[in-house]
DNA sequence: TTGAAAGCGCTACCAT
DNA sequence: ATGGTAGCGCTTTCAA
């Protein structure tokens, strides 16, 4: 069934079907009512294809991550998802993995598909070096990303400032007596340099040397944190404090330092990164660093949507994060 | 850019031209390379819109689920679009709620795009008494569901035997002599009603008698867990093991006996369902019944995949799971 | 092996 | 307010 079969049996003409379909007016009140009463009556349903031929738009939006299976980014897809379906459009998911290759193969297969733009989550999608697929994606789709940020044309960003949200951390731990503080991280990713920085930082207008030893980097893995910890505390290096730049560290570090009989707060106090489902679950529950993701993700789609609406819009927003705290880091003076 | 512009640079029509973006064969070889030659010079990608419209299909396979937010939900989505995509197929993923209304919208959106095909996670999306919004989805493109079963014409399903999965683990625990375990639940979903009669079952076959009072139901958080459990305590009913249908609810109860000072596994012993991360990171590690979404998930990609090219496949499949053990339940004889 | 041309179902412009 | 019609870019049939 198509628009003519509407047409003819509304005795009417499919222009007015079509602009009865898209709400185009300068039809009369009558015509509407008996065109619209016909296409309920057939269960008429417009040819998608044909309208994004002819639009050269299909309302849907490629949604990019390396993995929706991490609490973080499925989060962070789950309101992108939202948002952009209660304003028309489908989200089109892409699991990419890290690996550049991959990145762009999604990107190219997106783009093939026309999709009406892109939203990048994570600064998994910044590389370091060239981002020159980006560029080109942008001249044809206006491309989001979701803490990152590039410096193109059509290109926009909104980001968790994790740089700021780490050195408030450290500030608050200095400020509780703290000077010996481990910082535990994983990936090199911008995100993990950024939330390094807030570290160093955060040390350094405190004016406490900075130990090399207290920076430990491992896998994203309980054994790998354990080990790693372990490691650590062997080599009685002390500490009495630990930011871990992603929950599942702090989970780990801290179940190497119950294993070890040291008490979380007690002895050492944790703070982890994320504020995901693991910081309340863990014991004791994890104080951690909040990044605001669904704020984030909800401007991302607004902006998009003001883009697609010609409006003049920010290209790139910096969002602040707060401090969750829970039993494993609660300051003196609160 | 278009066909045209293609096979006039090439020097032949777009009918070949066509050919060859389809492989169709009937096409020298030198013809061949010399039209790929001249698509690869001026970068040329076919216009989706138009080939859908020919093809009458986009490519593109619907995902519902509730919730990506939900780990649980968001493993077997990012499976499904792993497996999708690694098949030429996108995912466009939809997170209804649980409410039937959304649902029922979702999936009208979908079929108004005109996707292939719809994969349903979970048996929330298998209605207790009218699934004929699904019948009617069915004639128009296949549906499959994960962990649930319609018995319409086009629908397909893939399953894991939730029922005995818990029942299995009701024996395990009667083996080491425990008696009376604690059965705590969140929904009623068909699921969650599968996982209930495995309990009772089990105990059933064991010739132990159904303690009504230890079967609880809550909600899906962690305070919610914990009230119900302490409530059971407060009211003096014994139990030496606890079965969660959720490996939240698991953590929760632990967190409750913690605080009261009954340790796990050595006064109780607790098992969660869901084999994840979660329940890793717990402590303690918690024993939880592993329902093989990889492999769920695999097997409906590929008997969509089947159905797409015509040939027969199994209308119904049936995963068995298994237990995965950690801290918080090791059996005695293992 | 190749090409011409008729759709696919819609949008939008130009008449009336 | 309504209708006629030319695209949109591709697939596919039929002829050569």
């Amino acid at each position: 069934m198509n628009i003519y079969d509407i047409a003819k049996e509304a005795g009417v003409s499919i222009a007015t079907v079509s602009r009865i379909i898209n709400n185009k007016g300068n039809v009369s009140p009558k015509t509407q009512d008996k065109v619209l009463k016909v296409m309920q009556d057939m269960g008429y349903t417009p040819n998608a294809f044909a309208r994004a031929l002819g639009l050269n738009s299909i309302k849907m939006v490629g949604v990019l991550c390396s993995d929706v299976a991490d609490k973080h980014y499925a989060k962070a897809v789950s309101i992108i998802e939202k948002e952009l379906r209660s304003n028309g459009y489908d989200a089109i998911l892409c699991c990419t993995g890290k690996d550049l290759k991959d990145k762009k193969k999604a990107i190219n297969v997106l783009l093939s598909k026309r999709v009406d733009a892109m939203i990048l989550v994570g600064s998994v999608f910044q590389e370091k070096d060239d981002n020159s697929h980006i560029k080109e994606a942008a001249e044809t789709i206006p491309v989001m990303i979701i803490n990152g940020t590039y410096d193109y044309e059509n290109t926009y960003s909104v980001s968790c400032d994790e740089e700021e949200s780490v050195y408030t951390c450290v500030k608050k731990l200095v400020e509780d007596n703290h000077k010996e503080i481990l910082y535990i991280y994983d990936v090199e990713s911008l995100s993990g340099i950024n939330k390094k920085n807030g570290y160093l930082r955060g040390l350094t207008e405190s004016n406490i040397p900075i130990n090399e030893q207290l920076i430990v980097k491992c896998d994203r893995t309980l054994d790998s944190v354990k080990d790693a910890v372990d490691r650590v505390i062997e080599n009685d290096i002390q500490f009495s404090a630990i930011i871990a730049a992603e929950d599942v560290l702090a989970v780990g570090a801290m179940k190497s330092l119950t294993k070890k009989r040291i008490r979380v707060p007690r002895q050492v106090v944790v703070v982890g990164f994320n504020n995901s489902v693991l910081a309340e679950c863990s014991t004791p529950a994890l104080t951690s660093i909040d990044n605001k993701i669904e704020i984030l993700c909800e401007s991302a789609v607004k902006t998009l949507l003001d883009v697609f609406d010609g409006k003049k819009t920010k290209k790139h927003q910096i969002i602040k994060g707060n401090i969750v705290y829970r039993e494993s880091f609660v300051p003196n003076k609160m």
